[in-house]
DNA sequence: CGGTATCCTCATTGATACTG
DNA sequence: CAGTATCAATGAGGATACCG
């Protein structure tokens, strides 16, 4: 029950674009094109799950703002869980829903052609 | 001479991402994550050459300035070819570069991942 | 810890009109 | 046909501070 129809009545992904040729990429990219949820989901990608100043960490650069609304959005999306691990010393953690597990090849494929083609500074790093 | 040393000594494509981890995913997407970049792509993808009106036409929504704003920064990126056909009556025809064509991966995985999880609006499209 | 709220800036996009 | 110029609007993103 899980590939068949995954849409919900309440989603309006698929609104938004249904104009001239629905036209899947820009679809998509609308939901994961944003600044920085490709690099939040790669990183949940590859680390399963992790709390919110951990993520902060890891992403670099974005701000408890970005971080949060980013997470909020993706949890709209239904690409990313939010999971209360504890109430008192509040704890939560973030991990990615099925639907968002199924971006495991797109975010692969993205980053892999960055490697490959804006190649990696590993040799000029340092210059900065 | 096209596929050793992909990365030109005035590219600057490496440069914005190249902070503490790299992140090829986000600089991916900050070439391909323009609002229409990717539909371009997706167009001279499928047609391999294509007029300035007739991308007009194709990607519908866009604007003039917003096509070549577009067209120009996938020059730049050396994504796109533009090669001018007629001086007189003023024809231009633009195609995928190598590089270009090299992101059909990341495209179609992106379009195939929209197809699979937005749902194409075949049947309900007409609601409208 | 895990956010929110506010304010501000500037980049992106768009509409319209004009041109070689 | 294939753009460019200009002006304006919008809103994404950032800095900072505060909160439960």
């Amino acid at each position: 029950m899980s590939d068949t129809t995954e849409v919900p009545e309440d989603e309006c992904l698929a609104v938004w674009c249904a104009g001239d040729d629905w036209c899947a990429v820009t679809c998509a990219m609308d939901v994961i094109g944003k600044k920085w949820h490709p690099v939040i989901i790669h990183r949940l990608l590859r680390c399963d799950e992790l709390r919110f100043n951990e993520l902060s960490d890891e992403v670099d650069g974005i701000t408890n703002k970005m971080l949060s609304q980013s997470l909020d959005d993706l949890e709209e999306k239904e690409l990313v869980d939010r999971t209360i691990v504890s109430e008192k010393p509040v704890a939560v953690e973030y991990s990615l829903t099925e639907r968002g597990r199924s971006l495991e090849r797109v975010i692969d494929s993205l980053e892999q052609w960055g490697k490959t083609h804006l190649q990696p500074p590993e040799s000029e790093v340092e210059s900065a």
